[in-house]
DNA sequence: CGGACAAGCTGA
DNA sequence: CAGCTTGTCCGG
């Protein structure tokens, strides 16, 4: 074979026309599946896999004395300055990967946020090995659905439908499906399984994203799955859907922080399909992408939204516990779900009698009680009795308080059992009528009446540019948790700053003003989508940031800020820019970093 | 990632 | 300077 390619390439370098006959070598070029290489390498096509090796297909590969695994990204020539006796040939096709479609969004994707191509290619490819998929089930249908707000979102090519908390999506989802294959979008597994199960009923085929991928690959009128079925390799869709729009777990929180909204606005522009967004409170970046392209369902309601001001209050206003809350958990016919987001008995605890944080004795963080006896640090693990570093009193006073604490206070003042809701909660007792927990208890409590948000400012207020999105990612399933109520459904939100466009938003059930003071205020901050930023971590991040500023090339298109030697932040004017800098600029020697480009907290 | 290889360090 | 450790680079 090498002096078959030599000859040849004797042949070419002799300026006669026989050069453009002289066949030229074929190479996969191939991204391995192995941790900690990020580069695509060449390999030649074996005559008798010719017809096989495509791309995006699984294949075996030399690699550096041992076989490994990888995905073919291209098939062309070899790269320039490569000498093709040197190549290695592909081994054997192992099976099924992406499709070439989903190749070219993944380059897309590695320049957006800044990652590696084989994080997104292995997201879109199955976890087994398939070698065989079904053939196409589209359905014939009987029944045609159809929906106003879909015809009016048709006639836009796509856009943004507001949409009520609790409306049914499966009628609306049956008519997108009528129109052609669906690709659905949805935040969480529960809400998967139940939209799947009412369209296989409307007799539509389904294939849920992943336990499904030989399914979805052969072709079905929806695929319906979590965030990572927008990589879903379908040979054609016309209409791609994303379900909660507003909620954070469709952004990936390890790098590579993609999101599935944008991945869903790229692919559906690149392949000509409708793009349709759903959400009750819309981020910023899809009101933005939809401009004008808006249409407002009219199905389904809000439960009734309550701001509480912890101002008014005087008698209550340091606890927690406001005269409104109170009046919910006297009425025993009403079951009531408080939501506060610190675990524990108390987050900040000073000492009763000098009056001084309760810190940890090596390494000074403020210390979390976990029960009546003990103190927890958080950041080094170190545990402690109650008892003052300072004065040694044993005696403390909770400055803020945590959800531990709070189901004492809250028991004393309803007079009944309140049952304590965190993460690590195994099973829920269902009897209890009154419950408290961090935003775990939102989703493992089955309906409610009422659901009080005790301080919704640390939310509110956190320091995220994204903060007011993940309230409504709250509130939203809040009202979905009140919505099956039958007497009054109701949303408390505690606060100290009742005036809040955000809230009084919420509590007016329009959110007009609320949005145009948001633009305003980001556009102003250049945070996305007004701009572009990425967080930096890992060694030689100041030496990284250090070397930007100083660059004449890079120091004009962002601005960089270092929170100390292993975190920094970069801004850009958007995020072409900022891949530029992230992906050309020179690295430190002996650096290891990470990029989290327009990550959801900052 | 994991092996190769180069540069640096030590002890006789 | 052999023999070892440590660090950097490369893989098609």
């Amino acid at each position: 074979m090498g002096e078959v390619v030599e000859a040849q390439r004797v042949q070419g370098s002799s300026q006669t026309l026989i050069q453009t006959a002289v066949p030229s070598v074929r190479v996969a070029r191939v991204v391995p599946d192995v941790t900690g290489v990020d580069k695509i390498f060449d390999y030649l096509v074996p005559e008798a896999l010719a017809e096989t090796v495509r791309v995006g297909v699984r294949v075996r590969v030399p690699l550096h004395g041992r076989n490994v695994a990888g995905w073919v990204v291209e098939i062309g020539e070899p790269s320039a300055g490569l000498e093709v006796k040197k190549i290695k040939s592909v081994i054997k096709v192992l099976g099924l990967g992406a499709t070439a479609e989903i190749v070219d969004l993944a380059v897309w994707a590695t320049k957006r946020w800044a990652g590696r191509m084989r994080s997104f290619i292995s997201t879109a490819a199955p976890e087994t090995l398939i070698n065989n998929v079904p053939s196409p089930r589209y359905m014939p249908r009987a029944v045609q659905y159809a929906s106003d707000t879909f015809d009016k979102v048709r006639d836009f090519g796509g856009g943004l439908i507001t949409v009520a908390p609790l409306s049914n999506l499966a009628p609306f989802i049956s008519a997108v499906a009528c129109d052609g294959p669906t690709i659905v979008v949805m935040p969480t597994q529960h809400r998967v399984k139940l939209l799947a199960a009412a369209l296989r009923a409307n007799n539509f085929s389904v294939a849920q994203w992943p336990q499904d991928w030989a399914l979805a690959y052969g072709g079905v009128d929806v695929v319906i799955g979590t965030r990572s079925a927008v990589w879903a390799p379908v040979e054609k869709f016309s209409n791609m859907v994303v379900v909660d729009e507003h909620d954070d777990l469709l952004q990936e929180e390890r790098s590579p922080t993609w999101h599935a909204r944008d991945v869903a606005i790229e692919r559906s522009s690149r392949v000509g399909a409708r793009c349709i967004l759903l959400s009750p409170i819309a981020s910023l970046s899809a009101r933005k992408w939809a401009g004008d392209r808006r249409v407002v369902d009219s199905q389904g309601q809000w439960p009734e939204v309550l701001i509480v001001d912890r101002n008014n209050d005087e008698q209550w206003s340091r606890s927690l516990i406001s005269s409104e809350l109170i009046a919910e958990l006297r009425d025993k016919s009403r079951r009531v779900v408080c939501v506060l987001n610190s675990k524990g008995r108390a987050r900040l605890t000073a000492c009763g009698s000098c009056r001084n944080i309760l810190r940890c004795e090596k390494c000074d963080a403020a210390l979390n009680q976990t029960d009546k006896t003990t103190l927890d640090c958080p950041r080094c693990g170190e545990s402690r009795p109650v008892i003052c570093q300072v004065c040694g009193s044993s005696s403390c006073a909770v400055l803020k308080p945590g959800v531990a604490r709070l189901r004492e206070e809250l028991e004393a003042a309803a007079n009944r059992s309140v049952f304590e809701v965190t993460a690590a909660t195994e099973t829920v007792n269902e009897r209890c009528n009154v419950f408290v927990g961090t935003e775990a208890v939102l989703h493992r409590v089955q309906n409610a009446d009422t659901v009080v948000f005790l301080d919704i400012d640390s939310e509110l207020l956190a320091p995220r540019y994204r903060a007011n999105e993940i309230v409504a990612t709250l509130v939203v399933h809040a009202a979905r948790l009140v919505g099956r109520s039958t007497q009054s459904p109701r949303i408390l939100l505690q606060t100290h700053t009742p005036d809040n466009a955000f809230l009084i938003g919420l509590k007016i059930g329009d959110l007009t003003q609320y949005f145009v003071s948001d633009e305003a205020r980001r556009s102003l901050l250049k945070f996305p989508p007004f701009g572009s930023i990425a967080q930096v971590s890992g060694k030689g991040t100041k030496a990284f940031l250090d070397s930007l500023n100083e660059s004449l090339e890079f120091s004009a298109v962002v601005q960089t800020m270092n929170k100390d030697t292993e975190n920094g932040l970069i801004r850009a004017e958007n995020w072409q820019q900022l891949s530029d800098v992230l992906l050309s600029a020179k690295r430190p020697a002996k650096s290891r970093l990470t990029f989290h480009v327009d990550p959801p907290r900052v």
